[in-house]
DNA sequence: GTCTGTTTGAAACATACGTTTGACCGGCAA
DNA sequence: TTGCCGGTCAAACGTATGTTTCAAACAGAC
């Protein structure tokens, strides 16, 4: 097991150290050592520093984007014809999320953080693996999305679709964080788990919010 | 004014290239090549790379805060003792972030993406410089959000303040790309002025949800 | 014109990075 | 045993980074 146990020391340590700095800012060295392995061994198993965040990513979306599948089958199978709610939709993808194996306790938050970079910080290379790589589930999320959504015209549906993403992304990419402000401040305690079922009803009411284009107030009065 | 160009002129090129790549992926050969001046002239001007990214959001973060004091100055004279709503709040915000004199036409989303790095790169000295040069509207805009949704519990507005801001961040900080999407996609102009438009509803609407802990839809039982 | 403090310029600095090298080890097949 | 080969290791490679240096150019006051 002595490959194997290398290559998931790195591995994990990638993984959290990742999440916590990013991922410019987490040099191979701060890696291996963390993972008490020798510098070479992350050029000699994944090839190169991108490669390996790509194997970081691949090792839980990879079974991730299988559960998310089987989650979306058993929604519709369900649903029987009837194209599923947007509520049944979202929460589809949130459990499979939580309910995925974890290695540790910090597995799900990791996940979410991780996501989140994904899309905030600019690694064009990252964003053409995941693409090219994952793009069947999510085009499978957005065709529910829509048929959840048929009052939406595009334009709305798209803009929408977009703050869904963004208040997602941006809320898990800096979880930890947000997770230790409210403890420090209100001294509360949050797991993902909670984020997530508060998440969702903000992101189902906003999406089926009345009008789209309600005007700026008239500088005296408003809607109430 | 060989100085206040110079410095001008690095600040330029420093928040575009900050804003399209993030912090630490923009060196200041970039920068200085960009700009057109001496590598040595931002540790001259400004004593350290920080201390040039606390000045690019010092820039515009400074005559904002002042402008978003003076539109909750009008707002609350306006209420005349009544709390304004959620809808004025959110939009003498936007109007604020809409109404800033522009450098050029992309100050306002650039302005906008940096704000979410700022919050998304684990930058510490960021954090900080902005958490003591600029509390007072933050705290004064949390202030009024709280008035304006005494429904909710702290921890409850507290998380979805968070969606709020990941929501705007995210989709100002790439709204130059999603605009580029949306015209070949469906040939649709779009401003960010009409963005603002359809993001407040979605926010005001996510706000005010109803049930902040519904639970997720059925599948075998169990509302906690 | 000369002096004085400020701003620029080219070059070098020390350090950190991702990556490569080549020697070395240990188990296993022949 | 011998030969091999996947794996580990310390060391070095080349490059890029933020920062510093110091001489030259500049501006404005006298």
């Amino acid at each position: 097991m002595a490959q194997s146990d290398t290559v998931d020391r790195i591995l994990d340590a990638a993984e959290e150290l990742f999440a916590d700095r990013g991922f410019s800012e987490t040099s191979l060295r701060m890696i291996t050592s963390k993972a008490k392995v020798n510098l070479a061994a992350v050029n000699y198993h994944f090839g190169s520093k991108n490669a390996l965040i790509h194997a970081v990513f691949a090792r839980f979306l990879t079974p991730f984007s299988a559960t998310l599948e089987k989650a979306f089958d058993d929604l519709e199978a369900r649903c029987d014809g009837e194209p599923p709610t947007l509520n049944q939709t979202l929460w589809a993808l949130t459990e499979s999320a939580v309910r995925m194996p974890q290695r540790n306790e910090k597995g799900i938050s990791i996940f979410m953080r991780l996501l989140g970079l994904a899309y905030t910080q600019s690694q064009g290379h990252l964003r053409k693996f995941l693409e090219q790589e994952y793009s069947q589930p999510f085009s499978r999320f957005m065709r529910l999305l829509k048929e959840a959504t048929p009052q939406l015209s595009s334009v709305d549906r798209y803009w929408r679709i977009q703050f869904m993403l963004g208040a997602t992304a941006f809320t898990m990419s800096s979880s930890d964080a947000l997770r230790d402000i409210l403890q420090n401040k209100l001294g509360v305690e949050t797991t993902v788990q909670e984020i997530a079922a508060r998440l969702v009803p903000f992101l189902a009411a906003g999406m089926q919010a009345e009008d789209a284009m309600l005007a700026p107030p008239v500088h005296k009065s408003s809607v109430a």
